[in-house]
DNA sequence: ATGAAAGCGCTAACAT
DNA sequence: ATGTTAGCGCTTTCAT
């Protein structure tokens, strides 16, 4: 900044001034400020800036992976907000419970970033009390955290509509296939399935425990998990998967197995990745990149105005888009065939709970 | 840092020394040291360390998106190296050609990382030359960069190869798909499209340009490519997309028009997609987090070691796997039965090529 | 509108 | 083995 300073015959602080827009600068000075600045390819070193305004410029990102389609859109949408706003996006993952416990022991994200962004995390209270003491605002996404701010789509609604959907077509035996909860780097699964189970309460289904099934990534735990349900002496008819990744392998471990899809089972997924329009998948379609971009804005607005409401909530809506892997259950076979519901599609529940950005 | 002398009783020097893990530290001041740190929770911050060290202790990247599977898997392997080596992960993504002239106008990276990797850019000589002048190591991922640090897969030959194995099957009108070129945003198409060719010369098959097509991402865009394919007076019985991504897009629309593959037409992928096994697609498999772990390992050697050699190249293999979108091409109707190569499955070229890490 | 000078929190060189 | 001190590159008073 020094060599800037010379080339452009002012002091340092005139250079300063210039390069962070300030207005009381000679329209001369700034001139010959951007000049040398230029000629000379100079950028503001952050970590000097940081040291003497106590702001690093720089949004911090906890995810459990990097890898999946969801956290990819995420930050998709995050880093376009934070590029206009002129922040940098730092990014950390934790792959096991080892790192993470480590992540939370040292709290890296502490002095190093103006805000925490925590993605799809199921923390516990330790955690949130950690992250409570960081000292800079941090954002939830992708979960509704009591208290503090958040940026989530409303699961349990959602959930609820997409098993009320099932139900319409005639489905009173609806499994519900979730991630392997024991990862505890999700907190979806908890949430859907509540609505899930609202659903099916509402229609005097009884829960069945049977019904829902864990798994974890990769085709081998998805098979043993629809094989256990096919098992059952009395198998599903739909089957609800927690996303449309979970959806897409158990769609593909029905169709190797020779079971019509929606004809003998039905599925519904979550999430509306890309790849469900090509697979056909029904699906609950929740805006991912826009949480993310939600959650950018959140952020900047609690680094930027310390009086902001810190337990400020946004919740996103999501809708339902019926495709071909979803039909009417199949005429019993044997079986009684139960008061058969109207399968007629209802107004989503979420149009109700309204979304506030 | 003061406070956490005081508390231990011994001055920031030695703190300092204790949390860098200097040996020159008495047990004794040591575990005073790290109570203190731990009971105020104080972490070292970068900022003020990398100021005076010139270290940022920040690996940047700049990547076309951060939605794609591709950077998914590359972000994530890169992530693991670069947490164990303790540096942090910054993401810069330019979405349009307007930010990508901004991000190399600016170089926000110039001073706030220790190296930074570029991944999937087709760059300009410009581009390149500004990237030289950085002061801190680049690391190419997934382009070859003469001369430069670069980590990729042997995209050529990979490409001739499964053009061969197309070609095995008896193909020889065989298209390929790319992604639209202007967006500038990935060179492998120019790379595959190449070892393609090769492929067809080395069989004397005529190159015919009207059956490469470009696609933007989108179903329509896509249907339309598929669609100038179908039309032509001599229609493809193959196509090669540029990647899985795409293939799944083409399969999409050839299934939705009836058109049976792999009977009437054979359709080849390139990634392994993790989707790509539950859509039965045949494709050329790379292995991107590996990309993304050797991308990383490179820029540490870079960083830590300045008589590393700056122009370091680690190339990765590839190979093809088989499953059933390709089948042997029908027998003709009407035209006349090329002389029909044996489908037999060469042994991959990129063996012979060895790749180095 | 501009400059001089004091530090931000840390590390490195130099004492001891 | 530990303490003292001088900056790293910037922003921010405070003068002018």
């Amino acid at each position: 900044m020094a060599d800037v300073a010379e080339r452009a015959g002012v002091s340092v602080s005139t250079v300063s001034r210039t390069l962070r827009g300030l207005s009381t600068v000679s329209d001369d000075a700034r001139t010959r400020v951007e000049a040398a600045a230029r000629e000379l390819s100079f950028v503001i070193s952050r970590q000097a800036s940081s040291l003497v305004t106590g702001k690093t410029g720089t949004v911090a990102v906890l995810a459990p992976t990097l890898g999946s389609w969801f956290v990819g859109q995420v930050l998709r949408g995050l880093s376009e907000i934070l590029r206009d706003a002129g922040l940098d996006l730092k990014v950390y993952s934790v792959g096991d419970l080892t790192e993470r416990a480590a992540f939370f022991d040292r709290l890296p994200a502490r002095r190093n970033a103006d805000a925490l962004l925590v993605v799809s995390f199921d923390l516990t209270e330790a955690e949130f009390a950690r992250l409570d003491g960081l000292g800079v605002p941090v954002v939830y996404v992708s979960q509704h955290a009591p208290g503090r701010a958040s940026v989530y789509v409303e699961d349990i609604a959602a959930a609820r509509a997409g098993t009320r959907y099932l139900r319409g077509l005639g489905h009173r035996r609806i499994a519900f296939v979730r991630a392997a909860p024991d990862s505890g780097f999700t907190c979806s699964s908890r949430t859907r399935l509540f609505g899930y189970r609202e659903a099916l309460a509402e229609a005097a289904v009884p829960y069945d425990e049977e019904l829902v099934v864990s798994t974890s990534r990769g085709r081998r735990a998805t098979a043993e998990a629809v094989g256990r349900l096919l098992c059952l002496a009395d198998p599903p008819t739909a089957v609800f998967a927690e996303t449309d990744e979970i959806a897409m392998e158990v769609l593909w471990v029905l169709r190797s197995s020779g079971i019509d899809v929606p004809d003998r089972v039905s599925v519904l997924g979550f999430d509306d990745h890309d790849h469900a329009e090509w697979l056909d998948l029904t699906t609950i379609a929740q805006p991912a990149a826009e949480v993310g971009r939600a959650a950018g804005t959140l952020a900047r607005t609690l680094i930027g105005d310390p009086s902001a409401d810190p337990a400020r909530h946004v919740v996103l809506p999501t809708h339902l888009i019926p495709r071909g892997t979803t039909g009417p259950v199949r005429e019993a076979q044997g079986r009684e065939d139960p008061a058969r519901e109207e399968p007629t599609w209802e107004k989503p529940t979420w149009e109700e709970d309204g979304s506030s950005v």
